[in-house]
DNA sequence: TGTACATCAGTGAACGCGCGTTCACTGATGTAC
DNA sequence: TGTACATCAGTGAACGCGCGTTCACTGATGTAC
C-alpha cells in the first residue's frame, strides 16, 4: 500500500497549497502550473489527482473551510448567546483574520468572485455557508437563522472591506466598527423578537 | 471640433460598457477584446483612449460608481437620520439592487476581488468608500464614520452573499436577514453612543 | 529468494485559446492657401 | 470656392505570454510464479 499512501500525501499537498492560494489569490490567480510547480512536481501530473481544474476549485474550497472551522472551534458553550456571538465576531474581524489571508475563511475571500463561479462552485459555497449558519444557530440555542445570517454578511463584509482598502488606518477602522456593530446586533436580537420586514 | 466629439462619444461607450461589465464579470471577466468588439470597433483602437487595462479598469471603477449614485440619490432629506438609514438599506439590500448586477454598486461587485487589483485601483476604490461614508455621514447630520462604515459592511456583505448563492430562496433570505438587522443596527446607534471595543 | 511482468504516479513536450499590447496602415475630417 | 496637405481615430495582423488540457513516455513500486 506504499504507493497509494505516497498518491495521498501528494494529492494533499497540492489540495492544501490550493486551499491556500484560493484564499491569497481567488480563483483566477490560482494557477494549475504554478501550483503543481510550487509542490515540486509538473503540471501533466495535475490530472493524476483531479478531473479538472474547476474540480480543484470545489475541492479547494472545502478544505479551506474545513481547515478554517477547525482552527477556531473554541469558544465555550457555557456563555450566553449574545456572549458567543460577540467572541465570534471579534475573532472574524481581527487583524490577524485580515492579514493571514491563507489562513481565513475561504467564503470572505470569494464573497464576490463566487458569483462568477461554476455551478458546482456556488453549490459548494451556498453548502458551506449553510452549515456555517447552522453550526452557529445551533451553538447558540437553536437561534433563528436569520440573526446568524446577516451576523455573517455584516462580518464577511466587513473583512472583506478591510482587505480591500490599502490604508491600514481605514481598514483597522473598518474592522473595529464591524466589531462594535456586531455586539450592537447581538444585543438588539436578545431583546426583541426578529420579524423581518 | 466634430472630430474631438466623435472620439469623446467613442471614448464614453467603451466606458460605459465597461462599467457595465466590470459590476457584471468582474475584474477578470472584463477583456479589451471582447468589450471593443461588442461597442462595433476593433481592439486596436482602444489604446486611442486608455493607456492600459489598467487604467480602463480604474476609469470603470469611477464611471460605475458615480452612474449608482445618481441612480439613487433621492432620499428625502427631512425624515429622521435612523429612517434615512433603513430606507438606504432596504433599496441597497433589494432583490432588485441584487439582479441588476450591471446598474448596481461597484464596491460591492468588486469586494472580494479589489484586493488582488493594482494599486491605483485599491486607492479609487477606497477613494469612492470614503466618498459614500462621507455623503452619507452628511446626509445624516454629521453622524460618526464608524456607524456608517458598518452599516455599509453590512449592506455589502449581505448584496454579494446574495449573489453568490444560488438558491433563491436562501438569497432572498440574505437579503431579509441583512435589512432587518441594518432597521435594528440603526435603531441602537439612537439609543447610545459609540464606544468601540 | 530471484526473475519476469504489470501497474501507474509523475514527466515534459505539445495543443489551441484568449489575453494585453504594438504598429504600419487607411481614409475620413480639418486646415492652409 | 477649390486644391493640396496634415492630422489622427480606428483597422487588423502580429507579438509573446500564461492558461487548461492531452498524451506518449519513463521508471520505480507491486505482483506472480
Amino acid at each position: 500500500m506504499k504507493r497509494a499512501e505516497q498518491k495521498a500525501a501528494t494529492r494533499a499537498m497540492i489540495l492544501g497549497l490550493a486551499a491556500q492560494r484560493l484564499r491569497e489569490e481567488g480563483l483566477a490567480g490560482n494557477a494549475v502550473h504554478r501550483l503543481m510547480r510550487d509542490c515540486g512536481l509538473t503540471h501533466g501530473g495535475f490530472y493524476v489527482h483531479f478531473p479538472s481544474k474547476e474540480a480543484l476549485d470545489v475541492a479547494a474550497l472545502e478544505a479551506a473551510m474545513a481547515e478554517h472551522e477547525a482552527r477556531d472551534a473554541v469558544i465555550p458553550a457555557d456563555l450566553p448567546r449574545a456572549e458567543r456571538r460577540k467572541q465570534r465576531a471579534r475573532r472574524y474581524l481581527s487583524r490577524q483574520h485580515r492579514d493571514q489571508t491563507a489562513q481565513g475563511c475561504p467564503l470572505a475571500a470569494l464573497l464576490s468572485e463566487a458569483a462568477h463561479g461554476s455551478e458546482a462552485l456556488r453549490e459548494a459555497y451556498q453548502r458551506l455557508l449553510a452549515g456555517a449558519v447552522t453550526d452557529a444557530g445551533d451553538a447558540d440555542g437553536a437561534a433563528p437563522p436569520s440573526e446568524e445570517l446577516a451576523l455573517i454578511a455584516l462580518a464577511m463584509g466587513g473583512l472583506a472591506l478591510a482587505r480591500a482598502v490599502p490604508d491600514a488606518a481605514l481598514s483597522d477602522a473598518i474592522l473595529a466598527s464591524c466589531r462594535d456593530a456586531s455586539a450592537r446586533l447581538a444585543d438588539a436580537y436578545e431583546q426583541t423578537a426578529g420579524d423581518l420586514t
